[in-house]
DNA sequence: AATATTGCTGAGGTTACCTCATCATGAGGG
DNA sequence: CCCTCATGATGAGGTAACCTCAGCAATATT
């Protein structure tokens, strides 16, 4: 007998397996930044920081979607280990620019390295095809 | 021409993606839990104590899969909160028993009612083979 | 020129964890 | 029976990753 609301009795074993998922791979991912002495969300910001160039910090939250004021806080942390320097915004004199130091370009790609082997050992137990169809139904879920 | 390493530039997004993905689910868990000033790994706890009756303080941190000091935490504010209630162990005068109070079996069962509607809102976007494909997928991801 | 908006940051708070040390009780060996 | 070791819970104290609200300076609008 199918039901009204939609395989209620699995969704919430769904949604528990989503986090039971969700709490390994943070775990291994904390893990593979061990070596840098890096947090998950000051990598995040690496991240952004690597492909976007230099950014204001509230753009920096933007994409890291988080409140503009903890970007301030993420940014605080890498320039206290010297990955991040920040400088005046010649266009406008309240901004930043927040851009990363040699250093912290070394270790963001030494980072995206790690995190790739990482993401190879957790995501390679899937095969092609259902690695693929995990990647388009969370794209689908991503809203 | 296939790469050795399991679709490298995807597999950052994958995870990426995931973690867009965690983040949505969970604000909107949070928000469907805000009629009953209840937070998620209060609720999980709530869960455990409804599917199995009272249990030790440590039992409660092996299937949240938390550290048991951290469970302790958990206890005392649903106990502030008069959703639980702790008494003596009679098999064991070091331990103590975690109960749910008629209030807290209220509660927990008018929230296990809410996840269900809110995950059938976050999921429901997805059809039944994409459902089941995706609870398949991230059981293995499980481990 | 006056007012509103924007960009950043200080202050202070929250959630959900953690480890380590302590204390009581229980269990097993001699 | 006592001694040692293991176990159950908790106090103390710490961390990451967020948040809001208030305030200041600079820019944009009217």
């Amino acid at each position: 007998m199918t039901e009204h609301t939609v395989e209620s009795a699995d969704d919430e074993s769904l949604a528990e397996t989503f986090w039971a998922v969700a709490s390994r791979l943070r775990r291994q991912s904390r893990d593979s930044l061990a070596p840098w002495d890096v947090t998950p969300s000051q990598s995040r910001a690496l991240g952004v920081l690597a492909r976007h160039g230099e950014v204001r910090p509230g753009t920096l939250a933007e994409h890291l979607r988080i409140a503009p004021r903890s970007a301030t806080e993420v940014v605080d942390d890498l320039q206290t280990r010297g990955l991040v320097e920040r400088r005046p915004d010649p266009a406008d004199r309240r901004a930043t620019l927040v851009a990363l130091t040699e250093e912290g370009d070394r270790v963001s790609t030494a980072i995206r390295a790690a995190r790739r082997a990482e993401a190879d050992r957790f995501f390679g137990h899937l095969n092609d095809t259902d690695r693929a169809e995990l990647a388009r139904i969370l794209r689908t879920l991503r809203g």
